[in-house]
DNA sequence: ATTTTTGATGCAACATTGTAGCATTAGATT
DNA sequence: AATCTAATGCTACAATGTTGCATCAAAAAT
């Protein structure tokens, strides 16, 4: 006697990372879900190398140009932004609903990023005629709590 | 008879470039000269590549690891400063006085950086708590007037 | 369920931007 | 003129992306 089978299987847990992909018309792929997952599991921006981490933690095979152009795509999408953190390499990160353009902080000892999101990026500024800005930047550099408490303990 | 021949020769024309190096305490070479000249001469952020192509213009023979130490020795001694234009490559401008630091526009379109002296960056943000702000860059993307008006014609 | 379509992948090669090591040169000083 | 050494000019190397193209597989069509 063969096992009970329903005759629709009870459709996947809808992830949004999928849902987000269907949505723009994308195909829902290994990587394209893994470094959504990845981005919106973090409170602060992600480099290439940051994220291709996460994913081997995770045990999921990715190649180095399918990620970059998972984030390309991410991008192009709006679904994520691009930083320059002031390091070498870009950061990303998802664009959580209500769209609230915010700083950045970048510790120039650590390296570390974080989000600002108390800080917004202006809207708007005095420009020549005929420029119109998309969208604005804004990155602090400086020291971390835990950068300048180490400094201030090694001076002493 | 010899030529008339002054006991001491004319000093040169004091290049600020040549002050400016000397007062830093470095050697005053051809490159960093030149390149302190290119920087004086511009009125926006120019890359690595730019400064070259000035220096070849001007057939100033030089190095392209030259350049860059030249470079990354203006910046430490706080003669030039470093931008990061929302490019790969880093730009680099004379940090004129005054000090004020402004922000700066990127053209999407056309990759053109202009710098608006209008345009302070933030001084100060509301912070973590032990966090310290040593410098702020604020970047506008957008479209510069050239690239807009383009547009408009091209969907009319 | 099978076939078809084509977006997306995975690999190798390449490009750009910047650094490190080290022998040699030349700017400044004695 | 001799000396000292910062700076140069090479060659390699590193880090971060990008391009081309054959292959695969997600979604659609049958
Ligand atoms: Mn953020
Ligand atoms: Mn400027
Ligand atoms: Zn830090
Ligand atoms: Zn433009």
């Amino acid at each position: 006697m063969p096992a009970y089978r329903p005759s629709t299987p009870p459709p996947p847990p809808p992830t949004s990372a999928r849902e987000l992909i269907s949505a723009h018309g994308g195909r829902v792929t290994r990587t394209r879900v893994a470094v959504i997952d990845v981005l919106l599991g973090s409170q602060h921006p992600l480099s290439h190398d940051e994220i291709a981490a996460a994913l081997d933690g995770e045990h999921i095979a990715h190649d180095r140009v399918t990620l970059y152009r998972a984030l390309e795509w991410l991008v192009e999408q709006g679904i994520a932004q691009r930083i320059a953190s002031g390091e070498r390499a870009w950061r990303f990160e998802i664009r959580r609903g209500g769209e609230h353009r915010h700083a950045h902080f970048h510790c120039e000892r650590c390296g570390q990023i974080l989000c600002l999101e108390d800080v917004p990026t202006p809207a708007s500024a005095p420009l020549p005629p005929g420029f119109a800005v998309e969208r604005a930047e804004l990155v602090l550099h400086g020291a971390c709590a835990a950068c300048g408490r180490h400094a201030q303990e090694g001076e002493q």
